[in-house]
DNA sequence: GCCCACTATGACAACGTTGTCCCCCAGCGG
DNA sequence: CCGCTGGGGGACAACGTTGTCATAGTGGGC
């Protein structure tokens, strides 16, 4: 900028009055600013900018499990979405779980000042962030609420989804319904679970030890489990998994088996209508829960100061096929 | 850091020392200040800093087509992984093929002074772009050259892949191959147009108009292609899809038609495999095209000044079944 | 011809850091 | 007792902006 100023000969004052389109700048002034702009290609700092004007720095952050898989990237694109209409910036990171990544990376964003941050936690402790909050920076907690501070969080309905998932198998005649879930110590994994012994209970087939498999699982652990349900004294005839990394290792695992159990998986995913069996799913939509953390986040930012909250995003079981099997 | 100093009773430059980890400060010093910097949650400010400091802000730039697509998520997500071990946080937006969203977001980045631009060009002009590169921003350009400026370029062997999967298809009999291709102002999919052509002309099946579909396509467009296609005086007997959307939406097209075509498509995609018949494609590693497109530019980074370079990816085709049917 | 309002412009401080340079003081040798 | 050394610490400027206030010139009404 003062590079600019220098060219055109006038004060820096004036080359930011240009640069921001604040009135009272002679056209032929303000032209020859222009000109100098051109010929320098000079761009103003926007951090430099946000530093003086003490103000937002359009930035949100989001640290998520991976932006790998899917379903997280749905969420990264809507965030991005509700983003770009209020004039932010996301940077993302992924954790892989690792409460220490989550963390370093929440920091991380902090020191940057970001206007605003969206978690998927990987751990139970976030009393790291409470400084951070208490400094006026709102967090969004996604998919899984915070361990130990009351935030704002957004939910899908994992206990009723799988609940859902249960009864639905039932209702074609499965009593002996398997549940692969991934690690018990993951929000969701240990929902989910929760709904699936309810499902158990109000189906009237009762909860099973050895037809639950928490993980952490890969493909192989996932094919060992099968083969264990399936050659029990009395087989599991149909399957609840987890989630979408699961479902997939199931199906991989079953390809080519002859007599294939039922199975419902937790997450949507593409091409699954067109498997065959086609996967019968409870579905939730990313984007949806991405859209609404953002919404959320945002509302804290336009001063909304109500309690946290806690929305919970209904899922939808979607019959396919592969779920209508009877037993 | 002001009200740090003031509770611990020191100037700020001792803060700032004790913050940096520098020497020369008395530990109980150090200890005075740590306690007041937990007591009041000061966390450093990343711009301030970078700024004062005039060096690097530790941010790259991403601009893809769309996050929510697989294959860009596997790139998103390599490119984080190396910017993480570079320290380096990565922020990212969606052009959604809109060349003026590509330049929006390109130039904000710059603005935000990112260290290095990794773009998958939605448009053929990037002239925009002279200025910043000339300023020492340095620029790789990913998955498609960019239109009109001499830059680092990582890309696939679209050409080859195409030309590999029509002699694929010829190898088992076929002679009406059609290709159903993205809009052809999009690089990859003129390319892979090309390499089609020249696929045609080496198996001696010669190159035919009305076996060719060029988009943007969508679900339906998809639809009435394969049916014009099947109806036509000779019908097309395989088909190569242009990309990974268009393979999904033949699939879909064909879903429950009992006289499928052969089909080979460009990209791979999960559960390709698991598909009946199981899709042969022509494979590339979207976290080796991230991760060679980070690499170049931390090399840049690092100061290498030689030449721009152009890097090929090599593919490879995936034999799973539905390019093996023979005609 | 004088005062006032108004336009166009600039000087300067400040945002939160860090680099440079300088100062104070204790301890020690001569 | 003097001078020197070195550790601990502070004052100040500067990074690139923008907000505040001041100032010079201009033209119009009386």
């Amino acid at each position: 900028m003062n590079d600019v100023a220098r060219l055109a000969g006038v004060s820096i004052k004036t080359v930011s009055r240009v640069v921001n389109d604040e009135p009272g700048v002679h056209p032929s002034t303000a032209e020859r600013v222009l000109a100098a702009i051109d010929q320098l290609g000079f761009r103003r700092n926007l951090s430099a900018r946000n530093l003086r004007r003490g103000s937002s720095t359009g930035t949100i952050g989001l640290v998520l499990e991976d932006v790998g898989n899917p379903f997280y990237s749905g969420v990264t694109r809507a965030v991005e979405e509700i983003a770009r209409l209020r004039g932010r910036q996301v940077i993302s990171g992924s954790s892989d779980e690792d409460p220490g990544r989550e963390r370093e990376l929440a920091l991380e964003f902090c020191s940057r000042r970001v206007d605003g941050l969206l978690i998927v936690p990987a751990g139970l402790q976030h009393s790291y962030l409470v400084p951070e909050m208490r400094a006026g920076t709102p967090v969004v907690f996604l998919d899984r609420p915070a361990g130990d501070v009351v935030a704002d969080t957004v939910l899908v309905d994992n206990i009723g989804g799988t609940i859902e998932a249960v009864t639905h198998l039932a209702s074609h005649g499965h009593r002996r319904i398997a549940f692969l879930g991934d690690a018990p110590d993951i929000f969701t994994a240990n929902e989910r679970l929760r709904g699936y012994r309810e499902g158990c209970v109000r189906a009237g087939i009762g909860y099973h030890e050895e037809l639950v498999a928490m993980g952490p699982h890969d493909e192989s652990s996932v094919r060992t489990t099968l083969q264990r349900l399936h050659t029990m004294r009395e087989p599991a005839t149909a399957i609840v998994a987890g989630n979408n990394r699961i479902t997939v290792y199931v199906l991989r695992a079953l390809a080519g088996v002859a007599e294939r159990p039922a199975l419902v998986g937790f997450d949507d995913f593409e091409l699954a209508d067109l498997l065959s069996p086609p996967v019968t799913v409870i579905a939730h939509d990313a984007s949806a829960l991405g859209k609404a953390a953002t919404d959320l986040l945002f509302a804290r930012l336009d001063g909304d100061n109500s309690p946290p909250r806690r929305v919970v995003l209904p899922v939808r079981l979607v019959p396919r096929g592969s779920g209508e099997v009877h037993a």
